[in-house]
DNA sequence: ATATTATATGAGTAAAAGCGAATATAGTAA
DNA sequence: TTACTATATTCGCTTTTACTCATATAATAT
């Protein structure tokens, strides 16, 4: 993996913002969409970036598409490790985000309603 | 310090190269032009963008300004030492500019002569 | 088959970032 | 003082990047 690539994918806050739900566990596009208030197409593009870079990975199941944090790139650099597990989260926007994220968890829905609950997450 | 910030100062190939350099020790600017081929103009909104991030300090004698790691900062975020000593200097690009900073720094060429001697270095 | 849905991608636009040349500034040296 | 030098900054330009809207694709469901 290059490095520079991986550092330039790091250099954006919303991929940031992504990488900081991620480290948390999968989220499907849907989902990522909506904990942090972004548009479909504007998340698709930075889980692209993100995915060349070699940082996430992704797995289709049905309809839905899941990313989750790439450990084979986290293994070759593990100063990564570090960065996203222990840094991150204490970025005050990631903290947000975070708190989102619990809320989406324990509110029990789904991928298969979030398109219904537009909106409930944002605040 | 602001992480956001800090990791847009690294998504640039220069200032990654620039960081290189410095990890090994304090240069000042016409040094830094010299030893990465860039002009000064270049070099000097480079390394006034990694002083905002709080990634670097300098220090000015006589006309020279001389820059180097904040190492508050890398104490305050260890991952990043462990990037810019560890990692940095396996980037292909990266390695090549630590092999003219040795060249230079073996020369016995100072700052007040450097501008007599350009050319030298690059290749 | 058709309809629906999640995601990806294309096209155009806007904003940001990087660069080179020229100029400004601040310090040194004579 | 004047001349010189290293660095910073401004200007105009180019390239890159991010964004939005619309469309394409691929899978599911009926």
């Amino acid at each position: 993996m290059d490095l520079i690539q991986i550092m330039k994918a790091l250099g954006d806050e919303t991929r940031l913002r992504i990488l900081s739900l991620l480290s948390k566990g999968a989220l499907c596009v849907c989902e990522i969409e909506q904990i942090l208030s972004i548009n479909q197409s504007n998340a698709s593009r930075h889980l692209n970036k993100l995915s060349i870079a070699g940082l996430i990975k992704n797995e289709k199941r049905a309809l839905y598409v899941y990313y989750k944090m790439n450990d084979d790139t986290l293994a070759e650099f593990p100063f990564l490790k570090d960065f996203i597990f222990m840094e991150l989260n204490k970025i005050e926007k990631c903290k947000a985000d975070l708190i989102a994220l619990e809320k989406y968890k324990s509110s029990g829905i789904s991928c298969d309603d979030l398109k219904d609950a537009k909106g409930c997450l944002s605040n």
